[in-house]
DNA sequence: ATTCCGATTGCCT
DNA sequence: GGCAATCGGAATG
């Protein structure tokens, strides 16, 4: 498939009532979705493949579950948030806020597919070039590569997606149901026998390889 | 004031 | 597969 850079600005934010659903629901509907970010002259879009949901005060994996402190306050926001946090003091990771405020609920972004921006995405990474096959699949293969290419920090903590520069809108990539990989969440202590992590089944831009 | 530890990544063996 | 890097929120003294 062929994006043009004209073609993006065409699609528009996902609608807020996408956001105020069910949360592992919205996990499961992200897959496919666009995030596009005009930052600095530069312009990003990725494909979402992989995600995780963390449900709020019932769950123990997720930040929101001691209630709001000052790391997770836009945890508690509107869904169409986005909260972004430090992890291990290296990487930031980016999460979409659902359902309706004060719940807590989120969804981590942990792989995309790399569609527009990816000499500047490679420059962010500090990946020298060329951009070989394998170093366009190691581009935005994890949490912390999502953020860092595309140049989100905390600055982006508690933004709204449905700026003109900053949203997630509709790619119109249906992903069949029976192409929805389930998993166990990835790198937490508690509740970790949940299938709360969402992926698209054999894509290669997964942040671990998926293994049937 | 101090300690603990994590929703990660990349480099080394 | 093992482990260091590096930060700040949260818990503890």
């Amino acid at each position: 498939m062929y994006w043009s850079l004209s073609l993006t600005k065409e699609f528009s934010p996902l609608p807020q009532t996408f956001y105020l659903r069910n949360t592992l629901l919205v996990a499961k509907s992200l897959l496919g979705k666009g995030l596009f970010l005009s930052h600095k002259k530069n312009n990003f879009l990725c494909q979402i493949v992989e995600v995780e949901a963390y449900l709020g005060k019932e769950d123990p994996a997720s930040h929101a579950f001691k209630g709001p402190t000052p790391r997770n306050l836009s945890m508690f926001k509107m869904g169409g948030t986005c909260y972004v946090y430090l992890s291990y003091g290296l990487n930031y990771c980016m999460n979409v806020v659902t359902g309706i405020e004060g719940t807590g609920n989120a969804v981590l972004i942990r792989a995309a597919i790399p569609l527009l921006g990816l000499e500047i995405m490679a420059k962010n990474r500090s990946i020298s070039r060329p951009l070989t096959k394998k170093g366009l699949k190691n581009l935005l293969s994890g949490p912390g590569k999502i953020t860092q290419a595309l140049g989100i920090d905390r600055n982006f903590d508690g933004l709204s997606f449905d700026q003109s520069t900053f949203k997630i809108v509709d790619l119109n990539h249906e992903i069949p149901k029976h192409q929805i990989g389930l998993s166990p969440r990835i790198g937490i202590s508690k509740a970790k026998e949940e299938n709360f992590r969402f992926y698209i089944k054999q894509s290669e831009f997964l942040s671990r390889p998926d293994r049937a």
